[in-house]
DNA sequence: ACGATATCTGCATTCAGTGCAGAAATGCAA
DNA sequence: TTGCATTTCTGCACTGAATGCAGATATCGT
């Protein structure tokens, strides 16, 4: 799963600290908190200054979101690998169900925390949701590209704008009438159930 | 526009302080920049305690979205105001078309402020977006409770999510390319365009 | 081993945001 | 109007995130 393998010395030593630092802070975060825990507390966990903590992690927030781009390059590298006959509709899916768009590999911890964190800390919500925004842009953009008989830069914005926003409206229905919930299993199945609601409507139009 | 009218004196000065601090942020965040003016900066110029301004605004952020929840109860007068006949769709469209969703009135100078903000402040965009989510919760609150036989929560979620993010997801769109040309009729153009792409889907379903 | 270069770290600083307690203003009743 | 209760304002002290800077440290390539 993690890739320390040929690399400088420098650089593995680094991937080591950063992994050290997400470690410590969801460790943390659980323990204590969000809010309460600080960014001296984490840098001190895994044992480097505070002030260097910001030379791998923007901010605070941004430790929860450890690979996002690796997400939305999944995406794009679904859409790359499109059959011929397929539409813009289908790949899209495809390109979405594949990355979990939001609903995430819930099994691991700090992919539930982060889900925890984002209902519960304003901060984190808005980080998500910038993400979220950035993840859309990028894949439409590449889905324009991709179809561009079919799809103008906008239409594929809205597109792609449509399908996530379907799903997040969807999601977040069912989130908030479920407790506090920690059974990882019942929530994936509740999150895939309300996705495939929220795309029901286009499934139908799979033949056009 | 504004309902000074009938109120304590106390309400009404508080109402007269609030106007002035967005009016001072205004001036403020348009001469120097948002990041470069302070919340000490803006109570300063509204004449009141840099303290106090947190009684009035819970955030720095916040003074840029001063009627969000006006804008909110506007779409759920719609949706109450529907006629027998209507679909859900289509009172939705009205619901949002009315009220702006955020193709606001772009007349006015906060409204043209917030809109760079959003796109150059990762903070501001980042609020925008929460607030832009829960107005979503809520719709789609009322708009199932408005068709109890034609959708669910979820799907109602799901729909308002769809067309939420279908503007947003194109606007977004034609921003990055035009860099300060808000030419409303394009805008416009732009806004149906995601509004069929969001629906079309939809638009099948009238009769289950 | 050595110099060039990248990284780490403490220090000082700015700024948003909060809790608290006393001062000031307002509402209300007589 | 006066007096009293309640709300609101304000300064003060404090926490914590984030940034700039400059010197110490570690790593790299040779």
């Amino acid at each position: 799963m993690r890739y320390h393998g040929r690399m400088n010395l420098r650089d593995r030593k680094r991937a080591r600290v950063r992994q050290a630092l997400v470690d410590a802070a969801t460790e943390l975060f659980e323990r204590d908190g969000y809010e309460r825990t600080t960014v001296a507390d984490i840098a001190a966990a895994a044992d480097i200054g505070t002030r260097t903590f910001f030379s791998y992690f923007a901010s605070k927030e941004e430790l929860l979101f450890p690979e996002s781009d690796h997400r939305v390059q999944a995406a794009v590298d679904a859409i790359a690998a499109r059959g011929p006959d397929d539409s813009p509709v289908e790949v899209l899916v495809r390109a979405l169900y594949l990355t979990g768009v939001d609903n995430d590999d819930l099994t691991d911890r700090l992919a539930a925390l982060r889900l925890r964190l984002i209902r519960e800390v304003p901060a984190v919500r808005g980080r998500a949701l910038q993400i979220q925004l950035d993840a859309q842009q990028q894949i439409a953009a590449h889905l324009a590209e991709a179809f561009p008989e079919q799809l103008d830069k906008v239409r594929a914005g809205a597109l792609v704008g449509a399908f996530v926003g379907a799903v997040t409206g969807a999601v977040q229905v069912v989130m908030e009438d479920l407790p506090e919930h920690h059974d990882p299993k019942k929530l994936r199945a509740v999150v895939e159930e309300a996705t495939s609601v929220a795309l029901e409507p286009w499934m139908a139009q799979r033949g056009r």
